[in-house]
DNA sequence: AAAAAAGATTGAATGAATTCATTTTTTAAG
DNA sequence: CTTAAAAAATGAATTCATTCAATCTTTTTT
């Protein structure tokens, strides 16, 4: 039977990480303050230290868990792609593209690429980049997927394509949520474009 | 003949801008403090925020003289490349991160890319990212230019190409310079790999 | 049960980026 | 030449992330 002190810890941990989320939403990054988010969570500011590294391990915290369910989201559509490859390959990006800004905006996501950039040792970083990792070996298997099913030609670098189609997507998003003004379709539009060369080059031809 | 006030103006500006680039070189970003780089340029803090929008933007304002020497650096590559699509862009890619690291540090790398995604609005930021386009249409260029030569099939999209290689060569840039441990090799190696899957299949076939 | 050890909590102190009210200098107008 | 306007310079004050020495609480050991 776990002890107290561990309950009392994953209940802290729970309450800091729903207060900053929420307040980091309310009112941006930039805004939200560890003095607010402590005094949100009922601990001190020194506490907010026993948890996470710094004010951007926090934000990286949050945000992973919403790449989490991204990851998810995509696994029903690598499992049980379209037939041709550009119709997967833009079906299971739009998925993450619609799922990022869900509950998160494009000023969330710009700090917390930026933070797994300049910090990348942080411990929250590191599973974000992670993440990052998960992310692009999906794309890599749906590629992997479509070739086994005779949609991709033989001898095509999975791995290497893999990487190239998702490099892009997330340079792409990168991008995106630099400018607040370009919206989610012509994000789209412009991936499915870049897209549509190597991918109808990597098809078997249709007969 | 330009006023006593605007020569005073470029001198400091030019004082500003060496006295921080210097500072950021021999402690590295976070270690540079704006005391240190007013008294070294014999300004004031206070006159530093008349010059430069924030410590972030002046580390973006000494790392985008560097991006515009790599850019120079690719111009005769452009001008005359190998025949081969691979080998001419692995010519070209191999230029721009040998380039990189000659005067700044993957801290420094680390910290301006990071910087441009999270601050996308300040002035220098703003010419980083402009610098970035300009990489990237010179990487279209080359493909443009290997298409006029018959080294690319004709019906290309070689600006969806073209985005396509930048983007993968930037993102792997940026896994480099977030791993302190990863060799310039290794980095060369993984995209050259990575791109031969495209340049493949966008070349005219050898007779 | 008591003492020791380990872990957690605390919040004022510290450090450095940034701001801003005031002063100084330069330029333009009369 | 004098005055007004504009621009630049200044550096202490402000802000907030982060640290850390002291204290408290829980767990382990005797």
């Amino acid at each position: 039977m776990t002890g107290l002190r561990a309950k009392q810890k994953a209940d802290k941990n729970r309450r800091i990480l729903e207060a900053a989320t929420k307040l980091f939403r309310e009112v941006g990054y930039d805004a939200a303050r560890i003095e607010d988010i402590a005094e949100r969570a009922e601990v001190s500011v020194g506490t907010f230290y026993n948890y996470y590294q710094n004010k951007g391990d926090m934000l990286l915290a949050t945000v992973a868990m919403e790449v989490e369910e991204v990851l998810e989201a995509g696994e029903p559509i690598v499992a049980n792609p379209p037939a041709g490859v550009l119709a997967a390959l833009t079906k299971l990006i739009d998925q993450y593209y619609d799922h990022s800004l869900v509950y998160l905006s494009k000023e969330m996501w710009r700090t917390a690429m930026a933070l797994s950039i300049q910090q990348p040792e942080t411990p929250f970083s590191k599973r974000y980049t992670d993440l990052d990792r998960r992310l692009c070996l999906q794309v890599t298997t749906l590629v992997q997927k479509l070739q086994q099913r005779g949609a991709v030609l033989m001898g095509i670098d999975t791995v290497a394509v893999g990487a190239m189609f998702f490099n892009n997507l997330n340079m792409m998003f990168t991008d995106f949520v630099r400018d607040e003004a370009m919206p989610l379709d012509t994000l789209k539009e412009e991936v499915a474009r870049q897209n549509k060369p190597l991918a109808s080059l990597i098809s078997t031809p249709n007969l």
